[in-house]
DNA sequence: AATGAATGAGGCTTCATTCAT
DNA sequence: GATGAATGAAGCCTCATTCAT
């Protein structure tokens, strides 16, 4: 009996989980088409094949939704980041790799793209696990005497700055990688690194990302 | 007799000019406070003071109001940055007037600033004054052999998404002016600048805005 | 569970015809009252004792609300008609019940009456049912050598444009039934038919109608 | 002095007759066009080509200028009719004239047409000229034993009614003027004319109409 | 849990009318 | 008289949220 109860307990908690995963997605996709302002409910029940009602279940109201799926895709997003520049010796290299890879990822998930453009540009809590692993990155560089010393908070905002606007004009079409190499490279000249260096790591970085990265969409 | 009609078709051209202004006004204060896509026509005629009504003698919808707005202050805006860099010898010493010129406006005229950055966020059309003139003093700086040659899109996504994330900064009051100095100095090292000589042309910058900048709101 | 399920489905569903039904009564007394022009989704919700939004669940527009109420009374009004009609041998005698039914359908449930006489004024597309019935019967007529050979549209003109006239006045009590018996014999006449006959079958066809139609509002 | 107060003051209401005239010819266009119901002081005055406030100098409500143009219309219509049926001996041709001059007069200035037919729709107060007209024709051929006694208004909802709606037909091009012709045969034929008869009545009428209305709009 | 009908606040827009000039 | 800017009531429609089943 009791294993009866606890079997269905599971199952139960699983089946929520699916629902919930499902409303993501559908939000996922409905946010990336029409962005966050202009979705409504009744397009994300829509594209998730649920009721009204089954939404309020999961979600007390949009905003939460909204919050979950930036936290979602904050999260996956970082994880993947985490991969990819794990084990690597040079923090130059490191950063660089964190550029091209956080592209490639947007350049094959086109949505999470968007929604990360879109919801960042609202009031949404923004998530702080990307800049502290910038951080960390660039505080050993500095350590260590490959980046010229200089105050992380301009550091940081030149790099995501300078992202958040390159990652608008491939998504648009209107620049592809290439553009992002071009970018990496000034941004590693910044921080202190010879051009030549600078260029060679871009490219380097670019390389490995476009080979290693086996990149599926995590939702 | 017709004296009178011509004055009195001047009086009321006047009154429009003037109401319309309001209406411009009030939108600057509520978009700054709420954005675009938050702001109700209500918000617009509370703030101007007048009839729901009147709104609509002056603009068919509030997608031309935000358009009216967006042209009007790229383009004062555009006419100050000129101002300040005209004359200017040294293009090195011209961007990072341009850049400081920015933050000095945005830093007395706030609704301005979250006006330009709230606006940005949405999908009218941009104006590509400021665009235009980078390119030029690039362009000029690179013939010079002050800047190291760059493609001229990377270059400016750079700057342009780098000030963007500083403005924000700053408009929050998360950073000062000098995060700006510590910013413009990175970007000009990225264009290839020795890291004294850009601080050094940095910290000009800012000094010589402080001062000569004369600043008034525009509306 | 399945059936659960079931009976759940058709509980809504018989709830949203419900609904829909209270909306287009509602729509039936308040269009007879101020005609549809006149009438606003306001008043439609006000008399059906539902929120403005349900309108809105059940009509995308008020022009579907009156399409759907047109076809509703055209389709009842003229299964009625043809209840009447049926059966009968003489085409002149059809003619006659056609009118006089009406009138009676028209006196006992005015807001019938009404709103097909102010529908009928807009641009709403007309339903045809009766005009096929007219032309059928009085194809059938000259054929059986009734009435004289006459053109179709002219005939049915005749018809359609006194009776509309003529249910204005019952309508608003400026003429009663006897009016109605007066008119058909002369349309009859009009028909070809002698004074005397004309008169005696329009006079036979209203007592028929006043006796046999047990008449009860359809909606 | 005096006589110069004389005629400005004269001159004065010259201009102010003309004026309001302009104002009743706009909204015959404005009306016939959109009918009474769309049509919008807006676009009354911008037809007239006067200020908004010169609309209310002449006509304190938009149902007032609706009212206006209503006896307008009914009166020169009437004039128009009167004109025809003058000394004319047989009461049954004169009804035939009266019938295909109102039609000759709305094919030659549908504008006229449709606003009488579209105001005619609305609650305005009906103009009882033609009635009485119609009453003291019908009453003397009934005297004359030229057409079988029957109740006035009976006769004259058949006629009325009838010829509505045959100029709905008309003005919207799904009928032309041997419908009308055809119609006055069967209306003739209604109040006791012989079918021969009658036909050669309606058919003199038609011709008599097409040549002798030497037709102008009035306004 | 899931459903979907019902709600009502909130936003947009039109337009007859007023009134200062 | 003529003008046209200003008004605000009134209409339309959307959509997040609630709730009975």
């Amino acid at each position: 009996m009791r294993v009866n109860l606890e079997a269905r307990a599971a199952n139960a908690e699983q089946r929520r989980a699916r629902t919930r995963l499902r409303l993501l997605e559908a939000a996922l996709a409905v946010i990336a088409e029409k962005g966050p302002d202009q979705a409504s409910v009744e397009d994300f029940v829509a594209a998730a094949g649920v009721s009204r009602g089954t939404f309020y279940n999961y979600f007390p109201t949009v905003e939460d939704l909204l919050e979950a799926l930036n936290s979602h895709l904050a999260e996956t997003f970082d994880t993947e980041i985490g991969r990819i520049t794990e084990g690597v010796r040079d923090p130059a290299l490191g950063l660089a790799l964190l550029v091209h890879a956080a592209f490639q990822i947007v350049t094959h998930d086109p949505m999470r793209g968007w929604v990360a453009l879109r919801i960042f540009g609202t009031s949404a809590p923004r998530h702080q696990l990307l800049a502290t692993r910038f951080d960390a990155i660039f505080g050993w560089a500095v350590e260590r005497g490959r980046f010229r010393p200089a105050v992380a908070d301009a550091a940081r905002n030149l790099l995501f700055g300078a992202v958040r606007m390159a990652q608008a004009e491939v998504l648009s079409k209107r620049a592809d990688l290439d553009h992002v190499t071009d970018l990496v490279r000034l941004i590693l000249t910044a921080y202190g690194l010879e051009a030549q260096e600078a260029a060679e790591i871009s490219r380097q970085a670019q390389e490995r990302c476009r080979n290693e990265l086996h990149y599926s969409p995590v939702m």
